[in-house]
DNA sequence: GCCAACGTTGGC
DNA sequence: GCCAACGTTGGC
């Protein structure tokens, strides 16, 4: 069982977007990034990842869950790029922005503010457990 | 809208 | 195989 944090810019695929594909999910397509493509190698069926906004928000706003494991990214014409596809768990009742996260001395390390180029990023389980408790969860959800 | 940081590409 | 140039991402 891994963690993991996933971003999108809200334009392109928001957690709304991904909350009305329900348990079917979707493709976690468009990633053309070979670190970023190892990560989503590396997710196993059940593993949790968060879903973070780029762009204006820049926060944490949800979490996912690992539907199915790397597969062809349909986008992807040359056949060199693969996805997962990701089913939504559940909304944070409150987002956890960059800045808290900058500003934590328990977060402040994590990939996500020392490299916020990598669009799939692995997570700790310390990480995972701190950000669900600042997003107001009362624990974090199981798979 | 700008710029820094990073990843990728291509020439040597 | 190295490195410069370029393009892209994402924060500010």
């Amino acid at each position: 069982m891994a963690y993991w944090l996933m971003k999108s810019e809200p334009d392109s695929w928001s957690f709304d977007q991904q909350k009305k594909t329900g348990r079917k999910g979707a493709e976690w397509d468009g990633v053309r990034n070979f670190q970023a493509r190892s990560n989503m190698k590396a997710m196993r069926r059940g593993d949790l990842a968060f879903f973070y906004h780029t762009g204006e928000e820049k926060a944490v706003v949800g979490i996912v869950k690992v539907i199915a494991e790397a597969h062809q990214d349909s986008t992807d014409p040359t056949g060199q790029w693969q996805c997962v596809d990701v089913a939504a768990v559940e909304g944070l009742p409150r987002p956890v922005t960059l800045a808290e996260v900058k500003a934590h001395a328990k977060l402040k390390d994590m990939k996500l503010a020392r490299n916020p180029r990598l669009s799939v990023q692995p997570v700790t389980l310390q990480e995972w457990a701190i950000i669900c408790k600042l997003g107001g969860l009362a624990k974090p959800p199981e798979t």
